[in-house]
DNA sequence: CTGTCAAAAAATGTATATAAAAATAAAAAT
DNA sequence: ATTTTTATTTTTATATACATTTTTTGACAG
């Protein structure tokens, strides 16, 4: 017996290994996907890579061509829009569910805990480590949740921020104000009163767009 | 040659037909959904129809098992308050989006026909048409607004309510109320003043359990 | 009768093969 | 030189085949 299969791959590591190609750059904007190059490089057959795209498409990420095959999704100025006011529609709804969870002592732990990697980053100036600390942050709370669906929605926005943020196609927030902002956000949900919610959760998801937009895409491109 | 491959079956269409299967009660609640059998029925191969199955699971229709296979998703009350509230806090922003669109004749057009359906349906008092017809009336505004995320999750949202509304799991409101709720509606979209839209939704999407509850199920089921 | 274990059956996950499109390159014609 | 047409290559979509896992079934012991 020569070839082992490996079963049950789970697609997950799969499709977050092509979420990573994306985000450094290997593949490109509005590049295609092609099966057999993406299953050479993760020693795979091309069954299981369609299959990870295909989860990647519906969850936002590459974007199906008129007839076959998959690019890139080009993100464009108005698709981070759509996020950010998806986000501030659904997490009021999500944190408010968390709350009874923020009880517990090591839930507030955890929190509390990647506040302070955000606070380390922020004072690292490290961009990455500070939009990954961000996307924890709203994570955490949301798998806190225990709102099947809007953690399923998530699960994809978040994917497709991780990219937005990677490629600085916009900026999280601030930084001078992130640590800050998030600190006020926990210390509603830690308080229970929940008073202006909405307003924090609207004002953090709004991102910044960058200064100098590397292309320009005022409508959709491709 | 003997038999001719028919290529970029799109899916879609299969899909559906696995949401009809379960709306009509061939595939039942929980149940384990078999590749081989699906793909015996609808004369293709297991490749196909296991992608759709993906999608559908991404979609909130199945529901992937434990270790391998999918399962039809088992709605429970949780659930359906889930859609409701994501309803409730997207829908505002669709509709908002839409109302520049529904200046154009044509479009108001349609989504009066649709009314004129739903009365008929009323009248007549057939609850499947009925509860098509609603489902109609959002995703026409949806489709409007030209909102990629918004209609993508909504494609998601509208398969599973459809098999809720088939299976009789709640009752998209009350009948006698329905046209005039949703005349409501459209007045206030084709004025574009859009005075009290949020309420208007809300007081819409929220659904009515049904009186006799088939099953038990307070929390998770499966 | 019930519970445990082993063997058989079935179903999935993955690989490979094949056929139909698309995309690309090359050739011909205007 | 440019466009159109044709051939070649590439790539997807589907089918089939196979290996492994899961489930089921039935025997046997307690």
């Amino acid at each position: 017996m020569d070839s082992v299969i490996l079963l049950m791959t789970s697609l997950k590591p799969m499709a977050d290994r092509i979420v990573d190609m994306i985000s450094n750059g290997e593949l490109n904007r509005s590049e295609r996907v092609r099966e057999i190059e993406i299953s050479r490089r993760l020693g795979v057959s091309r069954i299981p890579v369609r299959e990870a795209m295909r989860e990647l498409e519906s969850q936002g990420v590459l974007k199906a061509r008129e007839r076959g095959g998959m690019n890139v999704k080009a993100f464009s100025k108005r698709h981070i829009d759509e996020i950010s006011n998806v986000r501030a529609a659904l997490e009021p709804i999500a944190l408010r569910q968390a709350v009874p969870y923020l009880t517990r002592k090591e839930n507030r732990i955890g929190l509390n805990a990647i506040l302070e990697e955000m606070k380390w980053a922020v004072g690292q100036n490290d961009r990455i480590a500070i939009a990954t600390a961000d996307l924890d942050f709203h994570s955490y709370l949301i798998e806190l949740s225990d709102n099947d669906l809007i953690r399923n929605i998530w699960s994809g926005l978040k994917l497709q921020l991780q990219i937005i943020f990677r490629l600085e196609l916009c900026i999280p927030t601030h930084r001078n104000e992130m640590v800050t902002k998030h600190q006020r956000l926990r210390d509603v949900l830690f308080d229970g009163t929940l008073d202006g919610l909405d307003g924090l959760i609207a004002d953090h998801v709004r991102p910044i767009m960058p200064p100098i937009q590397n292309r320009s895409d005022t409508k959709e491109p491709e």
